[in-house]
DNA sequence: GTCAAAGTCTGGTCTATACCAGTTTGGCTT
DNA sequence: AAGCCAAACTGGTATAGACCAGACTTTGAC
């Protein structure tokens, strides 16, 4: 326990968290309702409920309220995986939206792959939830030339990389990860429903095929109190 | 450029840091003197400064002051290489400060290791600075019967891993990591010299050697704009 | 019954001010 | 010249209040 008033009452809160009852229905009450009842303002109490919120404790859903927040979910980005597999393993309901597709050059996946910068990749948008939970957004671009009519799957309930694989018969030997924390722009926010500047995790893929061409690239934005990243290695030098 | 009044001054202010002149020496002008510059008030101010903060674009000392913040290390946890060998490879200038060392039971290294709970550990926790700013904290727990006098070497100088080769034979065949945000505790932050609370970055090893025996656990607290996570893998299913 | 408007709830933004607690500085003492 | 101490400076914490904007609920017209 510690001097600052609102750490004390991060303290309290904490504890409140972790206790049996919690609280009901996965919800907090009003700013202005804790407030009152732990006899402070709602700057002080506000200030509480942030570091509860960098300790991945409760989160907020835009103007609706502060709720708590479930397990994080354990993610390997080294494997391939689906995520509705990874998540139904973990004993959670995922669900996926597909936002927006086209075929477009674009710089950054064309320079991660060694591309020229005006070459096209078919490019899927999508949102990714964990029981009901908007917690990823994400950008797939892909090489046409690997999969030519890529865009004429379903891209929400296959995993992409099943579909390379059995559809086009592409194995994915080297892949390259990029992974920082970051502060979400108003795009990614809006899509996940949190205020922009809500604390993020991005994830980079660069990704090529066993003669090491190149076949996807990828840039994933996590809320960042929604995952775990899990790596098992072997025998690496 | 946004609505409020406080993102249209965190574009600004990122614009100013982003120019040529940005602010000299990476020190950031006093919160009152911003404020006052921008006819706002200190707290509107520090909202702006705390969205840079999540941006990773600056960070402050605490009670100090704001300061620009250097580009991100690259940093690879699936790789061997000592923290001063890719700190000076990204030309950046490493340090290292030894905190504490004993040999102690440590029931999370335990656990990971899958070790009984009251077994010892040969421990030393850390400080590592980037070009003087302290940026990590970490502890590393070594089985004893595998590096018995591990405690006698100079833990600043050499690369832990570099030890563990040469004077003891290990080869470091498999390992576990996990990976997730934090916010600071008082422990990490003081020794940061950051608030308590400030943005971070876990990292946790778990280390066998090539029978599969436990070698060593480790802890990492990074601060969360100080780098960048880069794996590169060959052929994983 | 449907649906749209109005009202009420939530968090989000902002002003103005005050005092506290480490850090740094600079001048004074010795 | 060295060392110490006080003042000045920094961010850190806190109060009290106001209004805005989006999400949700209720009401009432059709």
């Amino acid at each position: 326990m510690s001097d600052a008033y609102y750490l004390r009452l991060t303290d309290h809160l904490r504890e409140l968290l972790s206790g049996p009852e919690a609280f009901e229905e996965g919800r907090l009450p009003a700013e202005r309702t804790l407030a009152e009842r732990f006899r402070t303002t709602r700057v002080t109490l506000r200030q509480a409920l942030a570091q509860l919120e960098g300790e991945g404790l409760i989160h907020r859903s835009n103007r609706r309220g502060w709720f708590v927040s479930p397990a994080r979910l354990d993610y390997d980005p080294t494997r391939d995986a689906g995520f509705n597999d990874y998540v139904r393993a973990q004993g959670r309901r995922p669900r996926t939206e597909v936002l927006h597709t086209d075929t477009r050059p674009h710089r950054p996946a064309a320079e991660a792959l060694g591309l020229p910068v005006d070459c096209s990749f078919h490019h899927i948008r999508r949102r990714r939830f964990v029981d009901d939970r908007a917690v990823l957004a994400e950008s797939l671009w892909v090489v046409p030339a690997r999969a030519p009519d890529l865009l004429q799957g379903d891209f929400a309930a296959n995993s992409l990389w099943g579909e390379l694989r059995s559809r086009w018969g592409l194995t994915l030997a080297h892949r390259s990860l990029r992974l920082y924390s970051e502060a979400l722009a108003e795009r990614e926010a809006a899509e996940l429903g949190v205020a922009p500047g809500t604390a993020g995790l991005s994830v980079r893929r660069a990704i090529f095929d066993a003669q090491r061409r190149p076949v996807e690239y990828d840039e994933e934005h996590w809320l960042h109190d929604a995952l775990c990243i899990t790596v098992e290695l072997e025998n690496k030098a």
